[in-house]
RNA sequence: GGGCGGUUAGCUCAGCGGGAGAGCACUACCUUGACAUGGUAGGGGCCAUAGGUUCGAUCCCUAUACCGCCCACCA
């Protein structure tokens, strides 16, 4: 007997065990079966499940489960990510507690301690993806610095490099002062800022004059080259050619025309600092401005600025320069100003720097030209359509990407350097590189490249002491070729790219490769299409000359219920495991399925899982009252044969539901489904079928009772097949407890139903009529406040045979439900009746003392009124000539249809009520 | 500045050319032998505004307003 409320507490962790135990989850044993696959979204293997993550993941579980059970070969490939930038921040956090330092650690030390912190914590999201009941091959989870997926890496990268589509360059990048590394563009967040608009006095030189400049930034102008104006500046035309004293440091720079300055912003005279402005940099290139560069990585200023201000911060350095201006006079005035400030997009908090380094740059426009053809091609589809318009956006205005970062976590760049081969040659000490992807293979290379042995080095400075005393000099004969390893690693989202094909056995020639590549469905959000989705197009095309997934399904994003982002910051960031704790997994599955609709967000918090749990608990009810009656699955139950009119318009309604589900889900329409699902068992199953067959088994004959009890089972094994993608633990839950003799096999493993049933349409008629009539009475009932205990009669009259015979068949069930001392025909309406009209009849409830006449007839000319204005309605259009002319001849058809219902309805609406004046 | 969404019941959202829907909330009644995490019956909407197309517009088009997002933008 199952007890009378659901604990998924107790079921859950019971469940998933044995799903474990049976296997089901792995791909690769129905090797005659249609494969299908996806690849996780690998969320950061040190972070903790957000309800983003549980939306991602419970839809692909929903794909992952509906094509298991539709018989498919499923791949759901789990894992994780390491996350450079954020991982290696955690555990530098941590080293600052046990005042310790990434820096006096060394880099072998510090990466130990990161895998320690992995191994500590790596296995949580997991575990979190356990308690949702992700359903992915769990024997294959991997992570993205797995010696596997490394070795893709490694190649990826050197192939690029061979192919001269990876390269080194020295420009501006944008570079986190706090970590001291560079950052790509996706990740710089520009940040609406209070600031100042300083209006500085640059002296003009051999003149007493000056030309103003406005800057957010007068910590910078220690750097400016020049001082440019619009070419077409009337104001300024005369300025052109001539010199500017930098005031603070007396350096002579030119005053230059160019059409980036805007006449129209600030004083329409700009500060050109090519070293830390990206326009300045371009508009230096343009007319060969030196460019020099004033802070360190750490963002203080450096040694080629004036003494006072060495060392300074940049804040720092900002007020002592507009003190200094002010002090000299050359501060005209300064006025607040709103404006974009870039920040990293990871902490909202570090103002990033434009900085001229030296990086490693991705070439991607030849591999953005392929990404775009493909989805123009439809080799992959985006659903909703229009988020393809975002990825185009993105890819046609591609710029290079910075792939290299200053950090220590992360695949670091395959790249060995060694001096140049020409000794008297000024290359410098890093004058040849040998991209390979192995330490071997570098030495091979630089071997046969030099002639020489190679020594390895790690450190730069040991690595600078063994070359420098040979430049500009022979070699001495017995000495070995340093060779330094590039101490930057890759981008994180490098590896991400790879990730559908790396974590199939790239770069083997992998048996997975074959059956699972491309993958059928990659489920994301909108906010990692340019990150992720983009890179992993190009990544696949250009490595395996196929596009990676069929098609992209973006599902919304997740608000709070309030309607607000989730952020820690903000505190409002919902835990979707104390979701589960409170209200089960599969309360939570259900209500994100329910909520997965066409919109760009959804709003999720604890009163709408709330309701998910209140549907689980139903199913869980109505599964007790099919175990109270004996409904037991019979071997070899056939549907199509049952006898029963309530039977056979059970089944027409489960085929119409599973027909719903199953288009619904393979259109990745997840409400849909859910809500196909939902209103099958809710608004059928349990409201009407479950009552309609109660009063069958209290007193209907042995034949109909048992078709009844095996119909009854067969249906609510058909809703555990449903709902199992969504809700997948109280389904298999309910799978074995309703089973007298044990299941062939578990839920998850069962086959998706597929159900024909035809000739059902005069079995649903019947039923539709039994409950209109039986809503038509309790409707009545409740208006004339008709005590819910008290039974009373009820008559049909002008009743044709049809609706007589389906009175006389369903009569139990009539006077159950609406609870009637009696159902009869008659062929007149009994004085004080309460009357409402059904089809061709008017039922009427002989109420007798009980019955308020002005009530009823209030009632009745309310309903009069409401047709009545129906009638109006279609006469408008019907007496409408251009609507008679024009309008096709099945809508024609239908408004004259129902015209004459309504009439008829208007009719005998109208009799009831001439009938209650008697 | 460029682009993309949204505006439908008190709230959250479906619907998207032929009579306005769901869940939650609300009201009334009901401890009826599956279920009060429940049942029954209800109330509640000029489908943002203004034009247009159409026999017919919540739905298509064009503007407007408001809300939101993305990209570009540090004078």
């Amino acid at each position: 007997m199952l007890d009378k409320t659901f604990n998924p507490q107790d079921v859950e962790k019971r469940i998933a065990a044995q799903w474990q135990a049976s296997g089901a989850f792995a791909c690769g044993n129905r090797p005659e079966a249609e494969a299908f696959s996806i690849v996780i979204p690998p969320p950061n293997v040190t972070g903790r499940l957000h309800i983003g993550h549980a939306l991602n993941n419970s839809l692909q579980d929903i794909l992952a489960r509906f094509e298991r059970m539709r018989g498919k070969d499923v791949l759901w490939q789990p894992g994780t990510d390491h996350a450079g930038i954020a991982t290696q921040l955690i555990v530098e956090r941590q080293l600052a507690e046990r005042q310790m330092s990434r820096i006096g650690l060394g880099r072998e030390k510090f990466l130990e301690e990161v895998w320690k912190w992995k191994a500590e914590s790596g296995g949580a999201i997991v575990e979190q993806q356990h308690r949702l009941g992700a359903s992915a091959d769990w024997s294959r989870e991997r992570f993205t610095m797995d010696e596997g997926l490394s070795r893709a890496v490694l190649k990826v990268f050197v192939e690029l490099y061979k192919q001269g589509l990876i390269y080194k360059d020295k420009r501006l990048v944008n570079w986190d002062p706090r970590l001291q590394t560079a950052v790509s563009d996706l990740e710089v967040e520009s940040l609406e800022i209070k600031g100042t608009l300083w209006h500085v006095k640059y002296p003009i030189e051999d003149s007493d004059r000056f030309i103003t400049v406005a800057t957010t930034r007068p910590e910078t102008m220690l750097g400016d080259t020049a001082v440019a104006v619009h070419p077409d500046d009337e104001r300024y035309r005369a300025l052109v050619g001539k010199t500017a004293i930098l005031p603070l440091t007396g350096r002579p720079i030119p005053i230059i025309a160019d059409e980036y300055s805007d006449p129209e912003k600030g004083t329409g005279a700009v500060k050109i600092t090519p070293g830390h402005d990206f326009n300045d940099f371009e508009v230096g290139k343009r007319h060969k401005l030196p460019l020099i560069n004033i802070i360190n990585k750490d963002g203080t200023l450096n040694n080629d600025v004036p003494a006072p201000y060495r060392g300074l911060s940049r804040e720092a350095a900002r007020k002592k320069i507009v003190a200094d201006l002010e002090a000299a006079g050359l501060l005209e005035k300064s006025e607040p100003i709103t404006h974009a400030v870039p920040h990293d997009e990871k902490t909202k908090t570090v103002v990033l720097e434009p900085f001229l380094t030296e990086q490693w740059y991705l070439n991607v426009q030849p591999l953005a030209d392929k990404a775009i053809a493909a989805v123009e091609k439809g080799e992959t589809k985006f659903v909703p359509e229009n988020w393809a318009n975002v990825y185009f956006g993105w890819l046609k205005n591609i710029r290079p990407w910075c792939i290299s970062r200053q950090l220590w976590w992360g695949h670091q760049i395959p790249v060995w350097y060694g001096p140049a081969k020409e000794y008297r040659s000024s290359g410098g000490e890093r004058a040849s590189i040998f991209a390979e992807e192995t330490q071997d293979a570098a030495r091979k290379a630089a071997e046969d490249y030099y002639g020489r042995p190679v020594e390895f080095f790690s450190d730069e400075m040991e690595y600078k002491r063994a070359v420098s005393p040979y430049y500009q000099q022979p070699w001495p004969a017995d000495w070995r070729i340093p060779l330094l390893r590039e101490a930057d690693v890759l981008d994180t989202w490098f590896s991400s790219a790879l990730w559908p094909f790396s974590t199939l056995g790239w770069p083997d020639k992998a048996a997975e490769l074959e059956r699972y590549y491309p993958t059928n469905v990659l489920v994301t959000g909108f906010d990692i299409i340019f990150f992720w989705v983009a890179r992993m197009m190009m990544m696949g095309i250009h490595f395996l000359g196929q596009v990676p997934f069929k098609t992209v399904l973006i599902h919304n994003r997740v608000l709070d219920e309030q309607g607000a982002k989730m952020s820690k910051t903000k505190g409002n960031v919902v835990d979707p495991i104390t979701l589960i704790d409170e209200f089960g997994a599969d309360a939570l599955r259900f209500t994100l399925a329910q909520a997965a609709g066409q919109s760009r967000d959804m709003r999720i918090g604890p009163t709408r899982v709330e309701a998910g749990r209140n549907f689980a608990t139903k199913l869980w009810n109505t599964s007790r009252f099919c175990e109270m009656n004996g409904c037991v699955t019979v071997p070899g139950f056939e549907p199509g044969r049952v006898r029963e009119t309530v039977n056979q318009w059970i089944v027409a309604e489960t085929a119409q539901a599973v027909a719903d589900v199953t288009a619904a889900i393979e259109a990745l329409r997840f409400n849909d489904a859910a809500n196909a699902a939902y209103h099958f068992v809710y608004d059928i199953f349990c409201d009407w079928y479950v009552e309609i067959t109660k009063p069958i088994f209290q007193s209907g004959s042995n034949a109909a009772q048992a078709e009844t009890r095996a119909t009854t089972a067969w249906a609510r094994d058909q809703i555990l097949k449903l709902l199992h993608p969504f809700m997948p633990f109280i389904t298999e839950e309910l799978w074995a407890a309703t089973a007298t003799t044990p299941r062939d096999s578990l839920l998850v493993v069962a086959h998706w139903p597929s159900i024909k049933a035809q000739g059902a349409e005069a079995a649903s008629a019947e039923m539709h009529w039994v409950i209109e009539l039986i809503k038509g009475v309790r409707s009545v009932r409740s208006e004339m406040n008709v005590p819910a205990g008290a039974k009373i009669p009820l008559v049909l009259t002008g009743a044709d045979m049809i609706a007589k015979e389906r009175m006389a068949r369903n009569k139990d069930v009539i006077m159950t439900l609406a609870r009637l001392t009696q159902a009869d025909p008659a062929d007149s309406i009994p004085k004080g009746s309460a009357q409402f009209v059904l089809g061709e009849a008017v039922v009427a409830l002989p109420l007798g003392d009980v019955i308020d006449f002005a009530k009823e007839r209030a009632r009745l000319e309310k309903e009069l009124k409401k047709t009545q204005g129906e009638i109006d309605r279609f006469d408008a259009k019907l007496l409408n000539e251009q609507f008679v002319a024009k309008a096709p001849e099945e809508v024609l058809a239908e408004q004259r249809e129902k015209r004459t219902e309504a009439a008829a309805l208007a009719a005998r609406l109208g009799d009831a009520i001439g009938r209650l004046q008697n």
